[in-house]
DNA sequence: TTAAAAACGGACGGATTTGGTCCGGTTTCA
DNA sequence: TGAAACCGGACCAAATCCGTCCGTTTTTAA
């Protein structure tokens, strides 16, 4: 169901816990706590999340893991590519890491490609912050795109 | 890598040839054919476009399918629906089949739902016939939004 | 009337991916 | 010095995916 993995989703999900106390750290611990996700599925996360450089580890005694950047400034878009490469919704796109065997007799390879970029950049619009936000008021946010404003053109 | 599975990527292209000749009826043999696509997966995915209604099939000798309706009718959302169920990013959107066993102490259930409509918009707004043009005139055919013009909205 | 050509339904199994756990290091702080 | 944390990776159970196969049913044409 073109379903988003489940770790990403959890993943989302604690860095934005992480963005309501904006620059704390938090430990593991803390963060499996506060969003029922398992310990130690938690803590393989994060230390994917700050081999990308989404967030920054502070190891020994009181350390733990720092948001590298606002949420406000990390895009859905990011996290997914931490953990799972490039968005590519087929083998043929531009960014994909792997060959699709029937790409050479394929009458469509490559038209895929608008399709792709659409999903990026709705993926890549919404931050962290958007996240945490009520959805009745996501997106009505003073200083974002307003209501009826530019929708930052999807198949350009 | 939000990947979109194989066999409905197939589904889209071996539609795609049977919109290159609108109403004539297409063997499934004639379309793994020209599709380089094996024969026996061709036909179970036939099998389970004429279940959803997207193809319509005519059994016995001189068979085959014929699309139920001309391709420019039907969007990529309606065959990856088809194929694998409604789209759902995560566990806890609207449509959602299945059930999150977090989504009691998530902070942010029922966000993802802008985002998943978002997509939804984008995959139902190509069709069919769109994806066998060749990538460089894709949406600028006439007729269709012109390359400035209103790009369907999404996370409206 | 018969034979061939096609769709139909479902079962099956191998390969791959995913989700989650565990443990022995290493770094830092009190 | 010891406790608290991250670090790296091995490991495995479960699920999913993908492709194949086989027997049945329907229709057409010889
Ligand atoms: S080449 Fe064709 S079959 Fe292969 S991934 Fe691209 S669209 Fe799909
Ligand atoms: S409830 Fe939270 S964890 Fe569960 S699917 Fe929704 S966002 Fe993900």
């Amino acid at each position: 169901m073109i379903r988003l993995n489940r770790l990403t989703d959890y993943a989302v999900v604690v860095l934005s816990q992480m963005g309501r106390d904006q620059d704390r750290v938090h430990t593991t611990a803390r963060l499996a706590e506060d969003s029922a996700v398992p310990l130690p599925t938690v803590s393989k996360l994060m230390k994917q999340l700050a081999r990308a450089g989404l967030v920054t580890s502070r190891r020994g005694a009181a350390g733990g893991y720092v948001l590298s950047r606002p949420a406000a400034q990390i895009s859905v878009a990011e996290v997914i590519t931490a953990l799972e490469g490039p968005i590519a919704l087929t083998a043929c796109v531009d960014g994909a890491v792997d060959h699709c065997d029937v790409e050479a007799l394929c009458a469509m390879r490559g038209n895929w490609n608008k399709v792709n970029r659409a999903i990026e950049t709705a993926l890549a619009s919404v931050t962290l912050a958007d996240m945490t936000v009520s959805p009745a008021e996501m997106f009505a946010l003073p200083g974002r795109r307003p209501p009826g404003g530019k929708p930052a053109g999807m198949l350009s």
